[in-house]
DNA sequence: CACAGTTTGTTATCGATGATTACGAGAGGG
DNA sequence: CCCTCTCGTAATCATCGATAACAAACTGTG
């Protein structure tokens, strides 16, 4: 038999699995559980210990899960598959994920921590592979927070933000412009615009933007991409 | 005096400026409107019925003061602002915008929806100003998705996720991937790319991307920019 | 004015819930 | 054997959401 402890923390997430957080009352946990009601307070100290607890435990089966992501050679497609994995879980454990990513009263679970730090630690990746234009921390922040708003918007408001197309269409974008690896239809159609500059400077059949040309000049005169700063 | 669903409503507002929503108790609320009891349960037939009524004139504001924004001549910037302004009133209300787009229970208020129609209607307006890439219906769910994101990360991580810089990383990033109006980093690292592939080119110093010339040869082939879908 | 109907306010109460206390059984180590 | 620590039981308290019963005030009509 496993200690009660564990009794306790599993009958909350099997009770997570069908009611939300707050409807789940401790006396039926309790009775899940086989334990009596003193035995939450000793162990979790309170109702909101007991939560945050659980949800830490959510955080651990989910960064297991993140840290199985796929290390290929192309760390920007794995930046994309994270992405998606996150809103696989979200969608799969609705209320676990809102008591892990929208928690209430002032204790945080310290999993969002270390959630934090792994998406920054792929961003880096994609730095040391010279694909990212933004600062680590703040693309690892700003993929995240996206991320986050996409899965309760979905959670919330499934049959107005249900759809998957939304999870696509803000991963390409946060992603795209913090690793400057847009997609197809971004690169091509900046690449148009530029494209039409240089013909029409060459043939002089247009005119030519000289703000656009002096930020290509300003931008070229050191030749190497910009690694720093 | 004003009537007894006014003054309950109010005393709501006024305690949800401290207190989150789920803990307040309706005796707090019947002693500040100074009503009694019975007068919510008669008023709006439940505590999520005035819950959500509350979370109704939340959004009555809250699309009121977005019904403010600037009309320029700048869609997209009048996009940006859009984004800035709702930054702004989450971090102004934290329990009442809580409130409003992460409801428990099954009953949502309405004003999510108009909350949608506003922003899908400042997208449509780029659109019509040829500035817009993607269907309207998707880039303002991918807008506000990734605007309510921010706003909830900043709210419930204050420490980890409350800087301003992420909301404007985001914002720019699906604003500028759903209208294709990128901000100058972006399209400086784009061009910069692509400049380079053309010396590269003209002075035989480096080799050339085949396939990005055959993408650029296609989006060359017809002039015009692409106007229609 | 008298009367009926509606609305509003008061009090009391019920069931559920979070939290706590007191107490005891059992295990393991000295 | 005794001590301590963990676990389980039962009883209890305060609070909260919700409701019932009833009184007071207001309103419109004849």
């Amino acid at each position: 038999m496993s200690t009660a402890r564990e009794r306790i923390l599993g009958a909350t997430a099997e009770l997570l699995a069908t009611k939300d957080a707050l409807a789940i009352s401790t006396r039926a946990i309790c009775e899940r559980a086989g334990v009596g009601m003193p035995e939450i307070y000793r162990q979790f100290g309170d109702k909101q210990g007991l939560l945050t607890a659980v949800a830490d435990l959510g955080f651990e089966r989910f960064l297991a899960n993140k840290r199985r992501n796929p290390h290929t050679d192309d760390p920007v497609a794995d930046l994309r598959a994270a992405w998606d994995s996150h809103v696989a879980f979200a969608l799969g454990n609705p209320h676990l994920y809102r008591l892990m990513f929208t928690p209430t009263g002032d204790v945080k679970p310290r999993g969002i921590e270390e959630a934090r730090a792994l998406v920054q630690s792929a961003v880096e990746r994609c730095r040391d592979a010279g694909r990212l234009r933004t600062a680590p921390e703040l693309a690892g922040r700003s993929i995240l927070s996206a991320n986050v708003g996409v899965c309760l918007m979905a959670l919330c408001f499934p049959d107005l933000f249900g759809m998957l197309d939304i999870s696509q269409s803000v991963r390409d974008a946060v992603v795209g412009a913090v690793t400057g690896d847009d997609r197809e239809d971004t690169r091509i159609g900046t690449a148009t615009v530029l494209a039409q500059a240089l013909v029409g400077t060459l043939t002089g059949t247009a005119a030519v933007d000289a703000a656009a040309l002096d930020g290509l000049v300003r931008a070229l005169r050191p030749p190497a991409p910009p690694s720093g700063t």
